[in-house]
DNA sequence: ATTCAGCCGGA
DNA sequence: TCCGGC
DNA sequence: GAAT
């Protein structure tokens, strides 16, 4: 409709460009997760656990039609009274404005984008006082399950579209896990509808009662007088959030939850009687914003979005006063040294943020030296990969010497360090504490943000190789992958031990909950995220009320069996247990326990076990074989479930896996290991032709990061590396096409992939990325 | 603005 | 196709 | 998040 005013429809805009702007920064973390990878490695020894999920990917909120699920918990989260969740105290704008220069009388920097401490409470009280405490009345009708996307088709059943809504990326979901409902709650208008369909971008649900709501979003110009009445009319627990909508536009400028008790936001929704705090941050925004200008710059310029408004927030801080400071310490020739990288390596950190483990420092190991000299000298010399590497030799060149320095000891140490555990690493390394708070923050972004995760992770490998501490963001910033945020936290917590941000999603619920919900064998952060959004808070509630998989079923039934690592005596004995079962089907059927136990690990997450025979050319080939096994096994109650079969050979091709659960049987028990308890463990079954076996036992050993890097390796040399062999790349056709994968080059030795990739050879222990 | 590995199985 | 997982 |  056109009618309406050009000035509508500059507002219009204006707030829609505004609102595109986000991130946040909460995440699910996993922190024993990456505390144990990173143990295990190095210094740590080994592995981790089975983490999942890395699909960057939003995915549409999960309808769920109303009523079909029980209720969610009508309140969000134990701390209700309060706010709930992390957010901001102040928004930034204001704080900058505080007076007395609060940021930096606190000297913590102000961070970007996240929040502030506690330590400035701007509201006196919660703007709720005056709800009552629910009434429980009877909302019969209302759909329990709402949720998430759900919309909440009201009154004006206008919406009907948006039944795909599309979500951001989980960088941007601010909102997530938070119900709003609306005041009018409709969409009729199109500037709240435009509001409504970002604030489900990122992850709100748009709840049709009051009741479910945790926020409540109020038109401007509507006064507590005007909503009174819905107030009550539904119960409404004290623990609401009741603000205006100028609420959700700024968290989404802001990319990250403001305090929701700010003047401006709740400014004639409180009862009359209560003043909102006279407090300094929350003044006019404007005023602020003026003082802020400064500070910020730089970072406004880098996201010199469409926004505008700008990122008071973020800001940070950090940077100037880093600088300054910077002379005091002094640059050290490690550092430059760690700023050279031979090539494999390079590839490492650039894939190292994934998903899920990081682990060594591979400093030693990979580079022992050798490998690295070797691989860049093979390159080179050998041929024509190059594209990119003379400018990387140049500057492994240099490393080199100086690793090969250390090199014996250091490859010993991080041999040992290996399996041993804890030894090596944490010794000696000063940036310990600052490896450790980063290595948190990964597990935080674990299954949010791929990128970002690698980027943390490269940013430790780094750091681990300094051999002095690196307390200015500036001096960070010399380090290959750290760049001017990083540098800014890296600061921060050799500053004051400390990293908001962390502490902040640390303490959010939803992201505990999130985390435990990703532990789950088969869920990932989709479905984890529409759990979350419906107000489903522990295993139990899962169980009961949502609709699993088969497969999700089985990992909260056994959640806590297969979230316990493995001992190697264990997957020893498991493989054994399957040896012996093949010996009677097929006895020239080879069995090779591949994943961490091929890299030396202490503990797996899992048994990962290839299934190959001489003379075979493809893995259909080990099919019939499989089957037998399979059922013989599951007869004498070693598999206990199984997750993925290769069940019909699907259409692609190659029905090469099975994965699925097994149980040591007691017999097969050692009797030095105390007193048996059957325990459920994930079990990996790869089908490999003997053609095959080379590429699959670099795919298998991993580590995933090893792979990754290997892979990406050889992609830039115009290959393509996968579990089958090195190929020629072959074009693909927009349209992945089908046939030409290229021609094969080497499947079946796994020295001689390295040796075509130009990469030396690394043993599997020295596999640890 | 793009890239960050490449693939398999289930629904 | 998307999701979860290796 | 960083590098390109
Ligand atoms: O995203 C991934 C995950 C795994 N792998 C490979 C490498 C890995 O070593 C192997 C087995 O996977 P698993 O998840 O079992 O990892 P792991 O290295 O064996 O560690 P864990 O001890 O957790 O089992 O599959 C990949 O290539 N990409
Ligand atoms: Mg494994």
């Amino acid at each position: 409709m056109e009618e309406r005013k050009l000035a509508e429809k500059i507002a219009y805009f204006k707030r829609l460009s505004a609102i595109q702007a986000e991130e946040n920064g909460d995440d699910a973390y996993d922190a024993e997760e990456q505390a144990h990878r990173e143990r295990c490695k190095t210094f740590h020894n080994a592995t981790s656990t089975s983490s999942r999920a890395k699909s960057p990917a939003p995915s549409v909120t999960g309808l769920r039609k109303p009523g079909t699920v029980s209720q969610p918990l009508p309140c969000p989260d134990s701390s209700q009274g309060s706010d709930d969740l992390e957010i901001i105290k102040v928004t930034p704008r204001n704080r900058s404005s505080r007076p007395g220069a609060a940021g930096i009388a606190d000297k913590t920097p102000n961070v970007e984008e996240e929040i502030i401490p506690e330590s400035a409470h701007p509201d006196p009280k919660p703007a709720h006082s005056f709800l009552h405490p629910l009434l429980r009345p009877r909302m019969t009708r209302q759909t329990s399950g709402l949720t998430s996307d759900n919309s909440p088709s009201t009154s004006t059943a206008k919406r009907k579209k948006q039944a795909r809504l599309k979500l951001l990326p989980e960088n941007q979901q601010i909102f997530r896990g938070l119900r709003f409902y609306y005041i009018p709650n409709d969409d009729a208008n199109r500037v709240r509808a435009a509001q409504i369909t970002k604030a489900r971008e990122r992850g709100a649900s748009w709840v049709r009662t009051l009741k479910e709501a945790t926020h409540v979003i109020v038109d401007e110009g509507l006064t507590y007088q005007d909503i009174k009445s819905d107030l009550m009319s539904d119960s409404s627990s004290p623990g609401k959030v009741i603000v205006n909508a100028n609420y959700p536009i700024d968290c989404v400028i802001h990319r990250i939850l403001l305090n929701p008790n700010q003047e401006k936001y709740v400014r004639n929704l409180r009862v009359a009687e209560t003043p909102p705090s006279p407090n300094p941050s929350s003044l006019p925004a404007s005023a602020q914003a003026s003082s802020n200008s400064l500070e910020i710059k730089r970072k406004q310029r880098k996201r010199s979005r469409k926004d505008q408004e700008l990122p008071p927030e973020t800001q940070s801080d950090y940077g100037e006063p880093l600088q300054n400071n910077t002379p005091s310490i002094a640059p050290v020739t490690t550092i430059a040294a760690a700023l050279v990288e031979d090539e494999l390596s390079q590839y490492i950190g650039l894939v190292q943020g994934n998903s899920l483990y990081l682990e060594m420092p591979l400093e030693e190991e990979e580079d022992s030296a050798q490998s690295e000299a070797t691989k860049d000298d093979e390159a080179e010399s050998g041929s024509e990969s190059s594209k990119d590497e003379s400018s990387r030799k140049k500057k492994r060149r240099t490393r080199e010497k100086i690793q090969l320095s250390q090199e014996d000891t250091t490859w010993q140490d991080s041999f040992a360090c290996m399996k041993g555990g804890t030894r090596g690493a944490a010794v000696d390394n000063p940036n310990a504490a600052t490896i450790e708070l980063l290595q948190l923050m990964v597990g935080m972004y674990e299954h949010r943000d791929d990128w970002r995760c690698k980027s943390y992770r490269r940013a430790i490998t780094a750091l681990r190789q300094q051999t002095r501490k690196i307390t200015t963001a500036k001096e960070a910033m010399k380090l290959p992958g750290i760049g001017k945020s990083l540098a800014a936290k890296i600061e921060e917590i050799a500053a004051d031990g400390r990293l908001r941000k962390l502490e902040h999603a640390q303490q959010r619920p939803e992201n505990k909950i999130l985390n435990l919900f990703l532990k789950v064998y088969g869920v990932g952060i989709g479905q984890a995220n529409k759990w979350v959004s419906q107000g489903y808070r522990t295993l139990e509630d899962l169980r009961e009320k949502a609709k699993l998989s088969t497969n999700q079923r089985i990992g909260i039934e056994h959640f806590d069996d297969l979230n316990e690592r493995i001992p190697r005596w264990e997957v020893e004995a498991l493989a054994a247990v399957v040896r012996e079962a093949a010996g009677d089907i097929d006895a020239s059927v080879e069995f090779i326990i591949g994943g961490s136990y091929r890299r030396g690990s202490d503990s797996s997450g899992d048994i990962d076990l290839i299934i190959t025979k001489k003379r075979t050319r493809s893995s259909q080939n080990l099919l019939p074989f499989l089957e037998k096994l399979i059922k013989r096994l599951t007869d004498d109650g070693f598999l206990t479930a199984a997750l993925a079969s290769f069940s019909g050979n699907t259409k692609k091709g190659h029905g090469s896996k099975w994965h699925g659960c097994c149980v040591l049987p007691e017999t097969a028990f050692p009797k030095d290991k105390g007193k048996y308890r059957p325990i459920w463990r994930r079990i990996d079954l790869l089908l490999v032709p003997e053609t095959e076996l080379g590429a699959a036992l670099i795919y298998f050993t991993g580590n995933d990061i090893f792979n990754r890097s290997i892979r990406l390796l050889a992609s830039k040399k115009g290959l393509r590396l996968n579990q089958r062999g090195l190929f020629k790349d072959v074009l693909r056709g927009k349209r992945g096409v089908t046939y030409t994968e290229g021609d094969p080059l080497e499947g079946r030795d796994e020295k001689r992939i390295f040796e075509l990739l130009g990469v030396k050879w690394r043993e599997p222990h020295e596999r640890w990325c």
